[in-house]
DNA sequence: TATAATAAATGTTGATCATCATGTAAACGC
DNA sequence: GCGTTTACATGATGATCAACATTTATTATA
């Protein structure tokens, strides 16, 4: 059954957001095209009449989850304007998001996943990154200190890397020691009121 | 045809080994048991003689890739006794390292797929992490300072979130650029000559 | 109203997946 | 040296995979 241009490119957009949570959640290996569509409340024929591939939608989902990312993160910022990077880490590193990673930070979810993608994927993860580098960027540089790539890197680098870290464990607590421990490094090292530390 | 005790204890090892480095160079979902015996020189019907399951298959080589990911960073330690966690981080943050997922650390490789996989898998990467922190807590003690989880935590957050976006990343210069700046924080932050951070 | 365009459903293809049953021949215990 | 064990190979199983062709139904437009 046909269905209006509008209804047709709103499925295209609502296929794009179902698989950008799904790919999160399953990694791109980990879920199928039948699940994924399925998820969308669609079924497999309607797939290739709007992706000529699996890897095409992989690469609008990654840009889809990495925007959306970098919002969230830039909405969690302004949520305490005098202590920014502090409100970044504590959501960033929350429980909460750690056990969400179908609505999460996508560099957490799919980064290693996307190292072994073709160059569509990790060209839409070369923005992404630099995205998330230049948030981070401004949002330092409204502490007296320089602005600075290098401080935007490593807190970047901190913050995936401890998620990560901490979900892959089987254990609790070391899983919450591992986000806490990340969590006041970026808090204290980097909130505006402390001066610099390298 | 049939092969000796000693010759079936020496295949089963090597099935690990090959799967050990196909499982970080592919992923788990990313290779199949055909082409993982294929690469130890086998095939599919001599594996479930020797496991009962992909998945224990998958939790004997995350152990064994954990192992050696700790013995080559303490390695590395070594080969510099007075800046070892200088010598530790420039090795990690290598563009050798980066660019040889397959014989490098298991973490940066498949952390965010094992928080996908079973208990067993999740379990042997809980005693890895708790391994990668000891060493690191080791190495960090011979500086005047404290022995301190929280740094362990930090520096091994760092490294492991900076090599996996390194990698993810399509784009050689901001590839470098992100594995240099980690690099310096670590080795910096963290040397013995110099005093405490946080 | 008739015609062209197209969205979605359905079915098929061939490859690959993990798993297991059976066959075979070599190594081991007696 | 003979019977038993067992390591491995082979083939079959059914599920699932991505990809695509065909069909059906609906909308937009002429």
């Amino acid at each position: 059954m046909r269905v209006s241009r509008k209804q047709a490119e709103m499925n295209r957009e609502h296929v794009i957001d179902v698989a950008s949570r799904l790919f999160r959640e399953h990694g791109f290996d980990g879920i199928g095209l039948d699940d994924l569509m399925k998820g969308a409340g669609l079924t497999r024929g309607a797939f290739y009449g709007q992706f000529p591939s699996k890897a095409a939608l992989a690469e609008e989902a990654s840009e889809r989850a990495l925007t959306q990312s970098v919002n969230k993160l830039a909405d969690a910022a302004c949520a305490d304007a005098d202590r920014p990077v502090s409100a970044l880490a504590n959501y960033y590193l929350s429980v909460a998001h750690r056990d969400f990673a179908s609505g999460g930070c996508a560099l957490a979810a799919l980064a290693s996943d996307a190292a072994r993608e073709g160059d569509g994927v990790r060209s839409k993860f070369t923005e992404g990154v630099e995205a998330h580098l230049e948030l981070f960027e401004d949002v330092l540089s409204s502490s007296p200190k320089r602005k600075d790539f290098d401080d935007a890197a490593i807190i970047l680098s901190t913050l995936v890397g401890a998620l990560t870290l901490a979900r892959a464990v089987n254990d609790e607590t070391l899983s919450r020691r591992i986000l806490t421990a990340a969590a006041r490094f970026v808090a204290d090292d980097y909130s505006p009121e402390k001066s610099a530390t390298a």
